[in-house]
DNA sequence: CTCGTTTCCTGTTCGC
DNA sequence: TGCGAACAGGAAACGA
């Protein structure tokens, strides 16, 4: 489940390494992960293209071609992106590969399939893949306590379903809400309109924190990227409550406990985040 | 605008 | 030991 912090490591992995090179074919072997346009289309305008740089929106990595031409791509749960030589083993469920010209190849791998891609030509408004409805980034500026209590300060539902809520902020899912959350000492199920002006300026500042901090401790070589096939950089062993229920607090030492909030398991410490 | 529900998918874990 | 059921969850689509 890449999250931001994911996303931002497999940007910085794979970027470096495609800049320059040129798309010499693309094999789709399930159309249905090619969301717009249709897969041979998408193909057709593809080959032959040169890839400019990587960015990131949110959890979206948007591929940018000297045409200025954009591939956009979510990988949602379990999708993978990996650049390996052509002769390298394939991964079961891998959906589309990308043919470079240095006799390397960008592949997409996605075990439940719900990852997605779009591609939007120069000046073409992107309608569909949802990037354009994407809240701020954590790290820009507008990022202040004002601006979470105005957005979501009225709102009935817990402060963690907020969070998550990509077209208030982009790139937070269960697993840095649940550690966001807990830096910042706040009940996961709280309402968010229970919240005070400290909790929200305790949340502006813990957001972009946490989620830096994970980026930095995501750190991988490309080689080290490729021999874990791109999935173990995943910050487990820095995480402090998320898939930690029943063991204790790493602050109070307490039994760490598990709800459902939203309808997403959510581990959280009784007494550093106290229901108030 | 906000809310809750359903859908998509397969690998893993659980109960009997 | 083996089977089916439940679970995991990001976000769109839907109805209210």
């Amino acid at each position: 489940m890449p999250e931001l912090p994911e996303v931002e490591t497999i940007k910085r992995v794979i970027e470096p390494q495609i800049q320059g090179l040129v798309i010499d074919k693309v094999t789709v072997k399930r159309p249905e992960v090619v969301a717009y346009p249709a897969a041979d289309e998408f193909c057709g305008l593809l080959t032959g293209q040169t890839i400019s740089h990587m960015t990131r929106r949110g959890k979206f990595l948007i591929i940018w071609l000297n045409s200025n031409d954009r591939i956009i791509l979510h990988l949602r749960m379990t999708g993978c992106l990996l650049l390996t030589p052509a002769d390298y083993p394939e991964e079961k469920h891998t959906h589309i590969i990308f043919s470079l010209s240095n006799s390397m190849e960008l592949r997409f791998s996605d075990t439940r399939r719900f990852g997605r891609f779009w591609l939007f030509r120069k000046d073409e408004a992107d309608t569909y893949s949802g990037v354009e409805k994407l809240g701020i980034e954590p790290f820009y500026a507008e990022l202040t306590a004002e601006y979470l209590n105005t957005h979501l300060g009225k709102r009935k539902k817990a402060v963690k379903e907020c969070l998550l809520d990509q077209s208030a902020i982009a790139g937070i899912g269960n697993i840095y809400s649940d550690e966001i959350l807990f830096t910042a000492g706040i009940y996961p199920a709280r309402p968010a309109n229970n919240l005070k002006i400290e909790d929200w300026e305790r949340l502006a500042a813990v957001i972009p924190e946490r989620l830096s901090y994970f980026i930095e401790v995501n750190r991988i070589t490309p080689e080290d990227y490729l021999e874990t096939k791109g999935q173990d950089y995943r910050n487990t062993p820095f995480l402090q409550v998320y898939g930690q229920e029943s063991k204790p607090c790493p602050k109070c030492g307490e039994t760490l406990c598990r709800i459902v909030v939203g309808g997403r398991g959510s581990v959280y410490c009784p007494v550093c985040q106290r229901d108030l």
